[in-house]
Parts: C-alpha cells; structure tokens; sequence
DNA sequence: GTGCGATGTATCGGTCCGATACATCGCGGC
DNA sequence: GCCGCGATGTATCGGACCGATACATCGCAC
C-alpha cells in the first residue's frame, strides 16, 4: 500500500522523505494518520532498489567547495522513474482482497484521477460488498446475540452499523456517478457553505501536466 | 491491545483460541476484522508464560486411558489468573495515545462495563479530542488546499470530514449519559460467585432513531 | 548568542496480518 | 459402508507498519 501511494505521490512532483509524509497527511488523512518514518525510509530504500524511484540529490550549488567537515547529510530528493510509473499502473489497476480494506480502499480511492473508468467501478462495488457483509454481520449480533451484549458493547456495534450504512450509500452514490460518466458531484452535506459547484470532472483518462 | 481484549474476554469465561477469536469479533465487530491466529497464539502465549492466563486442558474424562497413537492435540482452553484480573484492571483504567486511536478506543469501549465512570469519561474525552484534532486538519485541508486536489481526493475527504463530525456528535451525546448517569459496575459473571446482582447498565443511547 | 521549534534522515524492537500447513469431527450423499 | 467436505481447531513464518529514539541543520525570536 505505501510502495503504491509513494509512487502515486512522486508522479506528480519529486519529493523527499518529509515532504512525502505531509503530502501522504494531506492527501489520506481521511483514512489514516501521518505514516510513520520507520515504514517510510526502508520502503525508500526498497523502491530504489528495485529501479521504480531515483535519488536526485539536493542540488547544492556549487557543490562540495565547502569541505564539510561533519559529512552534511542533505536532503534526499526522489524521483519516479519511467519503470516505476509501469509499475504504479500495474498496481492501480489491480486488486485483490487487501484492496478492499479501510486502507487500500482509500489509497486507490485517493488516485481514483489516475485510474481508468473500469477499474474505478470494480472497486468502488467490490468496497461496497465488504461493508455490505460487514454491515449484515453487525445486524446479526444486534440481533441474535443481543442479550448476551451489555449496552456499550450493543451500543458500539449500532454505532458501527450506522457507519456502514452510510458507507454503503456513499458508494451507491459514487457508483451512479461513475455509471453516468461524471466524477463525483457534491451532495449536500450539511456544513459547508458556497463551494465551488464547479467541480468539473477529471475525465477518466488523467489530463494532468505532464512531466514538469 | 489484543492483550486487554483476551484478557477481557477470558473474564467473562474460559476459552480456547478458536472460541476467542469468534467472540472477539462479535464484540470488535464494529472496530475491526476477526483477529488473526498470527497474533492470537504468539499472544495466548505470553500471556500464558506471564502468568496471566493458565492452561485448562480439556477435561478428557477418564483421561490417559486413551493411548492416543497420534499424540491427539487437544483444544487448549485458557482460563485468567488473579494475577491476570490485576493486569487488566491495570490496563483498562491506563489511558495513553493508542487509547484513543480507533483501534484503541474501539477495545477499551467494548469493555466500559469494566471500567469505572471516571476513566470512562476521560476515554470518551480524549477520543473526542483526537477526532475533533483529525476534523479540523480535514477541513483545513478541504479548505485551503482544495485547489491542489482532485476532485476524488476532496470526496473523500468529505467523506472522512462527516465521519468525523457524526462520530463527535456521537461522543458528546455519550459524555453527556455519562456525567448524568449512574455507575453500573459489572462484576465478574462466571468465575465465583457473582454477588450483586442485576446491574443494567447505563443506557448510553437510547434516544436513537428508530432501528428495525 | 542562545535556546527552541520546524525540518530532515535514519534505525530498532515490537505488534499484528495474511498465507499456509495440518489434524479432527460431523454429516449428507452415494 | 465410506467418501468427501465444510466447520472446528492449533500452529508457524515472513512481511508490513508503527512508535520511540537518536541525531543534525536551519531560521528566528528574545
């Protein structure tokens, strides 16, 4: 999950570690918190080592007249290489069971703008079926095994269950949106004053600028 | 955190891996999948080799008169020490970050029939405190960052924003049942005798709409 | 000029997951 | 009778990710 959200980060711009961690904050905050370095770093290491990231050291201009007596460790800039933006597609395109989950549903939801149409739809319904199950297991116990519950633990659970509903109408949603071919347009959420109502859709195939 | 969840539930009666498992995801239902065995036997033992939980093997009545040609591996059933309660009365009135993380908050909510008034307020409120801190970093993003991100990675940050305000709602309401609420206390059901008897918890939400 | 918070890279131990293996039990179908 | 098969049940292994910690630089306020 963190190889596909680093790659996915580094598409649009070359960054180094820190910066890399407060995009990652910005961009899935939603879903989780900041990541941790003692993932982030050996996971660099790991992306480099397999060609899909480059080091762009820090341009120091005029680079080594200052002798450094204690080795100045510079930034380490990174940068995606033509391999690693194969790779980033093949990982977006393809899903399985770890898709499904809080995470990876959200890292692949997050670059929903760089995945195609198809594929953007298969994951949507397939997040929607794991909650659906989650929800049904969740009626369940509020149902059958409800006197062997106290009240927090029941009153967790409709908690829970309250979540998933609203999860799973999120996703009808977004689906039907998907389905007519527009990106997601606003539903009226309560807060939120004038937003801009213009939201005009990424259209399926990304338009971003390309290779700055 | 799976530590305080066995020791909670092994409280409540002995069991065996498989048994605990399930129950845990009934009472975790909400908050995350079913544990997986990766975890649940490394941790079974420790908490074994602590002294906090005991082995029971299974009363094979009339036991070794079975020669057994394949040594038969029975269930193992785990039954908690005195020590074993100490421990998790220790842990479940300990508050630290990971309380108030979804997982953790999620752990030490299913077991607040175990956990005096006091430490349950200060749970509730430091949960809100840290939902209330992930709201306003959404928002702050949704606000002055939207134009850097696509219209997908704002959904879900709208997503996330709503999570967050009806789970704040959700935690008020329940501080609020608890300051003017009695204390229940749940003993222990089970093991020795339970002394006191019918203590029907508070009813932390009962005013919630309708529910089939 | 000095402390101090933000920036920045890096490692280590530990928790937990997912896949896998293997054994027993009860039950329905043939 | 017996065969397969899904539920029950214990267990291990490699890997992903976290939290704490260490250490270094930079800008700026006091």
């Amino acid at each position: 999950m963190l190889e596909l959200a680093i790659l996915g980060l580094l598409q649009e711009a070359p960054m180094h570690g820190y910066e890399l961690r407060k995009e990652l904050a910005a961009k899935l905050g939603a879903i989780r918190a900041a990541i941790s370095y003692g993932s982030l770093y050996p996971t660099l290491r790991r992306l480099q080592a397999s060609g899909w990231i480059t080091e762009a050291a820090e341009a120091t201009t005029t680079a080594e007249e200052v002798p450094a007596l204690t080795s100045r460790r510079g930034r380490v800039v990174y940068k995606i290489t033509a391999e690693g933006k194969e790779r980033f597609a093949q990982l977006i395109a393809q899903t399985g069971p770890e898709t499904y989950d809080d995470t990876g549903f959200g890292v692949h939801f997050a670059f929903f703008a760089r995945t195609d149409q198809a594929t953007r739809l298969r994951i949507l319904e397939g997040r929607r079926r794991k909650i659906e199950e989650r929800r049904e297991g969740l009626r369940d116990v509020l149902g059958r095994a409800a006197e062997r519950l106290d009240a927090y633990t029941l009153e967790l659970q409709r908690h829970g269950l309250d979540a998933c509903e609203r999860e799973v109408r999120w996703l009808e949603e977004l689906i039907a949106n998907e389905r007519s071919g527009r990106a997601p347009t606003v539903p009226e959420t309560g807060t939120a004053g004038g937003r801009r109502e213009d939201n005009s859709p990424p259209p399926p195939g990304e338009s971003r600028t390309e290779r700055p």
